[in-house]
Parts: structure tokens; C-alpha cells; sequence
DNA sequence: TTAACAATGTTAAGTTTTTAACACTTTTAC
DNA sequence: GTAAAAGTGTTAAAAACTTAACATTGTTAA
């Protein structure tokens, strides 16, 4: 497979979201079109994203879709799985403990880290909460790969530079507070308020015209 | 001011964000390659939005921080503001609410809805939770245009058709299951676990090549 | 004072992403 | 049987977005 646009991928990922609900509700093949509907999209681009990764439907009845969530999976999902741990049992970690827990087989959260004596040593939806000054050893010895960033945003910088020391490659950062990560390291900066304001923004440009 | 691209509505929403900070540093003056590397963008991605939005800065002192933030403001923010309700007070509903409070003089969020009793009534860090049964009265008494969801993922359809009818213009859906709205209602879905498995899939990339 | 520098603003080129167009294939209706 | 309909797969065109190139202009330093 060559390079898969990173809109793609990003697509690929809710095809296959959608596709798990159609196959909750018994459907066993599914059109582009009905894709498309669910994800607000095209028929023509469902289709070359399909093409792109080398699926091909059954002309008249469309995809199957096992077959199709089993394909997306080999292409987004690592073999051996991922292991991801959540830098601050707050809120909001905890709200996405909660929220990914047992969602994705393939995507495991194993630890979650914080500084809080309360916290450190218990459970949450069975993910222990351990010290973060145990985040180097802990990381190696569950072979963590990807950090979810969730501490109070003065800490984000810092949090970042342990968790790249550490040894993570991946980094989800929620707070506010942008962060730098090395060559090698993939960054995802993940603010709510930006995508706010833009549903506020298309809310007013709309009334004006 | 003609149209803006997608993308640098987002951006300007991030720079306001970055500019904040740095106000608060007590910082007056910024570069646009200061400005990029928080962003993890290029300069002259930067001096390009701020071109258009009819943005100068002074040669050889960069942009004045003030002037910006307030320009941006009057560019994503709507004059007279934006009221906004969160449906669904539960465990991320709660985070969101004590996360945005505050944050944005021009977006608050005035009302939050349920339909457990033991919610109803009681008020999260300022904000009153109301029956889901009253969603009209107190939208169109609140003047709200943008509802956030956070209901769980199997009311989420029918929540979005009660927004839509009691005449809400924009929602933020945050369940993962995606929804349909007429044209006129502003939709962005926002599932965290694209995000999430999007960093895993480079993450990955990067340790086979 | 003048050359080197380091910034901005803008036009042009390049890249990525989306959309359109259409050839092809099975099913259905007559 | 054969034409119409309704899908897929793919190439080509268009649109959106990013990057490069460079002219311009204050500032600094010899
Ligand atoms: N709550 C939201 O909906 C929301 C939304 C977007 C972003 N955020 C951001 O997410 C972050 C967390 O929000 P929250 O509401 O969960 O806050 P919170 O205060 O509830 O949780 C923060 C947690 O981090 C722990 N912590 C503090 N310092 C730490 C450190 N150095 N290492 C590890 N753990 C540490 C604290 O003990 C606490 O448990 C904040 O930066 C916030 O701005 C929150
Ligand atoms: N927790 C997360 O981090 C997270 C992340 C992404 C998405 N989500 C999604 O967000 C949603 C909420 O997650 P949560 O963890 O807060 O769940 P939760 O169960 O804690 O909260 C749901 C709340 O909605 C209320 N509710 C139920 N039916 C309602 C209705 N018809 N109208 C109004 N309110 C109603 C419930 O009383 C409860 O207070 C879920 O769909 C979840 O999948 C959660």
C-alpha cells in the first residue's frame, strides 16, 4: 500500500465507527451512499477512499461489511496492539477512561498517572492509577506507546517532556496549553474551544446571509 | 471581508488562543514565526491568514498581541455573543461545563439539560440544569444558539431532532454516533476515538519505515 | 551613510483533497 | 432477450489549501 492521505485516514476511522453500528443492527452489506449519509460525505469519495485501500465491493449489492471493518482494521490498527496511558486522573481522564474502555481492542488504556496521593494506587474502570513518578519504568514495562495528556494546563509542557523522555511516541494533548515534542514523536493538539467557536462562527456567518 | 477558508477560522481561533497566553506573559509584540512554532505550523502560513483578515504588524516589531486578539474577536466572535447549552450533564457534560467557564466572554454557557431528577434543578459551577422536557421554553428564552451533546450515544438522534426543533443553529455533537440536520443547523461531529486511533496509526507508521 | 539583516506582505507555484464524468456490470422489468 | 436502472471503480478536472519566492522596508552596525 503506498500513502493513504491523512483525510483518509482520519475517514477510515469513522467508516469503520459506522460500520460497527450497521453491523450491531444485523446489515451485513452496505452501499456508499448509505456510508456516505451517515458520515456527511459523498458516495464518490466513500468510494476512492475504498479504492485507495484496495476494497472492492460487490457491484449491486455494495460492500460487505465485516469484510470491510476487518480491512480498515489491518490498515489503521497496529498488529500487536497499542498500549496507551492517561497523564491526569481528573475529569476529564477519567470521563475517557470511562468513555474508551473496552471500545477498541486494538487500542488498550493500561495506566493512567497522576500526582494526587488520593489517586495514586487505586483503579478506574480497572486502569490503575499510578505515580507519575513511576511513568518511565511503568511505560517500558507495559510497553506504552501513545500518552493521553489530561493534567491542569500548567503542566502541560512538562507532562510533554516526561512523557517524550519516557520513551512514548505518541501524544494526545487535551489542555489548552500547546506543547513541543521532538522529531520522532507524533503530536495531536486537541482543543474543544477551538471547535466551539467554529460551530459559533458558521452560527453567525449563516444568520448574516 | 470576503470569504475565509475552513481552515483559517480554525487557525485564527488557535492564534487567539496562543495570544492569550502570551498576553498574559506580559508579551507585546510577537512574530509570525513565534506565532508558528506554538502552532506547529510554517511563518508564512501565519503571515498569510493574518493577510487575510487585513491584518498588518509593524516591520521589525512583528504583530502587536493586543490589536490581534481583539481583531480576531471581532472577526469568529458574534457581537452581541453566542449563549450555548449542554445536553446531557454527566460525566463529560460536567468537565466540559467547569472547563469552559469563563473561558470566552463572547460564548457562555447558560443552560445545561437532563432527564435524571436527581440533576434537575441543581446548579454546576454556575449553570442551572433543566429538565430536557422544557428545551424550547428555555432556549428561546435564553436566546441559545448552540447546543453541545453529551447525552449517551443512544439518545443522540433523538436529541438532535429535539435541538433542531426547538430552533437551536448549531450543534457539537460529542457521542459517537453520528446525527442528521437540516440545512440552516450548523453539525460537527466530534468523536474522540478518530483522534485517538489517528495518532496510533502514525505512531505505527513511524516504527515501520 | 550605507551595506547587511531580518522582518512583513503578496503573488505565483505546487500540493493535496474533493468532485465530476463516465465506462462498466449486474439486476430488474417488460 | 433487451432496455432501463442502480450500483461500482477509475480517470480527469476542479477546488482548496500550503509553500515558495521575492519585493519591500525599517533597523543595526561598521
Ligand atoms: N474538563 C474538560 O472538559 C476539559 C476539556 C478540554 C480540556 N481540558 C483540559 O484538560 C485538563 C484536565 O482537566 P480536568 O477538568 O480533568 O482537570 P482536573 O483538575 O479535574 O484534573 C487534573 C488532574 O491532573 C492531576 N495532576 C496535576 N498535576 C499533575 C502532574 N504533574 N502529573 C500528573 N497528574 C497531575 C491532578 O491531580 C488531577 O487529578 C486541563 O488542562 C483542562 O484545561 C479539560
Ligand atoms: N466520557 C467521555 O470522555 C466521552 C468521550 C467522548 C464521547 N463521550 C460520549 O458522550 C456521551 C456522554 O458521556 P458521559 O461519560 O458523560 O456519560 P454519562 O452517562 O455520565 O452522562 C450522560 C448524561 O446524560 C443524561 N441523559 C440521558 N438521557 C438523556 C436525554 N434523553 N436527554 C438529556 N440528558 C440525558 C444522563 O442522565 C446523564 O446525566 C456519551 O455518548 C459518550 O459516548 C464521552
Amino acid at each position: 500500500m503506498k500513502h493513504l492521505p491523512h483525510k483518509t485516514i482520519e475517514r477510515l476511522s469513522q467508516y469503520r465507527r459506522a460500520l460497527l453500528l450497521c453491523l450491531d443492527k444485523g446489515k451485513t452489506h452496505i452501499y456508499s451512499h448509505e456510508i456516505a449519509k451517515i458520515q456527511h460525505i459523498t458516495a464518490v469519495q466513500v468510494r476512492r477512499d475504498l479504492m485507495l485501500i484496495g476494497y472492492t465491493g460487490t457491484l449491486r449489492k455494495g460492500y460487505n461489511v465485516k469484510e470491510l471493518i476487518d480491512l480498515i482494521g489491518n490498515i489503521i490498527d497496529s498488529d500487536e496492539g497499542i498500549n496507551v496511558a492517561i497523564i491526569g486522573m481528573g475529569n476529564l481522564g477519567r470521563a475517557l477512561i470511562n468513555y474508551f474502555a473496552g471500545k477498541r481492542s486494538k487500542l488498550k488504556i493500561v495506566a493512567g498517572f497522576d500526582t494526587n496521593p488520593d489517586k495514586i494506587g487505586n483503579t478506574m474502570s480497572g486502569v490503575p492509577c499510578y505515580s507519575i513518578e513511576h511513568l518511565r519504568e511503568v511505560v517500558a514495562a507495559e510497553k506504552i506507546k501513545v500518552g493521553i495528556m489530561t493534567v491542569p494546563a500548567d503542566y502541560a509542557v512538562d507532562t510533554a517532556d516526561l512523557l517524550v523522555k519516557s520513551g512514548i511516541k505518541g501524544i494526545l494533548n487535551y489542555t489548552p496549553k500547546p506543547v513541543n515534542v521532538p522529531d520522532g514523536v507524533y503530536l495531536e493538539e486537541y482543543d474543544m474551544i477551538t471547535t466551539l467557536e467554529k460551530v459559533a462562527f458558521y452560527v453567525k456567518l449563516q444568520e448574516t446571509d
